[in-house]
DNA sequence: ATTCTTATTAGTAATCATTATTGTTACTGA
DNA sequence: TCAGTAACAATAATGATTACTAATAAGAAT
């Protein structure tokens, strides 16, 4: 799955991945919308959002979706930490977390006043690791039987 | 704002604080309206929405919204750490963080396989600091020129 | 206790981000 | 050249949440 899940590479996709991957922001998927049709005028935010998730998959950019309303898109697939802002929704990037942190004992990190820091853990449950292994035997019990 | 936004102490109010307190899992606004139904059966969604918003503004509650579809509650005002099944959404807390860590070295962790570590810093962005200066002066403004 | 005020409710409609569907276009490989 | 299909634009559908409205009931005043 890694590379090339898709197999055309279209104009929309490339000025969508070109353009996420030139700003330093990090648009939301209608910011983006906006920004892409100054190339191509009839891209619908349906595109968008099909291309982006694709390219989510195959690990060419990152889905930011905390809470709140509308997921940030960051052309950099590479793990990094970041700022968010709880007023306006506004994302910036920590280039160097312990430095960052380092700096100022965690009050204040590229101008921000932070109120709080959210650490949160993501795995696969017991149960569904459990439920994994029974659908792969099915799996395998399909192939088998297969034709 | 602290305690008291509310003046009324409804006893759908009470209901949802006390079945969210009892529950050790973080359910969705739909799994405890279901919960909360088998005592009051005429209770509505909204009013759950519009109860567990208010008792998150008083810092009773915490909502937990990541990325995803729904967002989850946890009668627990206190700040801890959560662990998130990216497949079923289920939420854990992490009681002791530091022995949780060093226990495995973030490879499992409550039986849970950890795929990654979430950090987000939450806070107030430069401009919106300086927009909430003005505001502020504009709330004086008002205030002066009142009646 | 009874009345009064209005915060809160149940029920439902509206909103908004996202996803799915549909009919069409245009690659791609035979 | 043509069949098969990825991807498209346009639009409808979905699903969580919020807003609206008339009815209800909590708590104060009488």
């Amino acid at each position: 799955m890694r590379t090339g899940e898709f197999q055309r590479n279209t104009r929309q996709r490339q000025v969508i991945l070109e353009e996420l991957c030139r700003l330093k922001s990090h648009p939301t998927a209608a910011e983006l919308h906006r920004i892409v049709r100054k190339q191509l005028p009839k891209i619908s935010l349906g595109t968008i959002y099909r291309n982006l998730d694709i390219l989510v998959r195959n690990d060419m950019i990152q889905k930011l979706d905390f809470g709140g309303s509308e997921a940030r898109f960051d052309g950099n697939p590479n793990r990094h930490y970041h700022l968010r802002c709880i007023q306006c929704g506004r994302v910036d990037d920590i280039k160097d977390l312990s430095t960052g942190i380092m700096l100022d004992d965690f009050k204040r990190l590229k101008g921000y006043k932070i109120h709080h820091l959210r650490i949160e853990f993501l795995g696969i449950c017991p149960e569904c690791q459990k439920k994994a292994k029974t659908d792969n035997k099915d799996v395998r019990r399909k192939k088998k039987n297969r034709r």
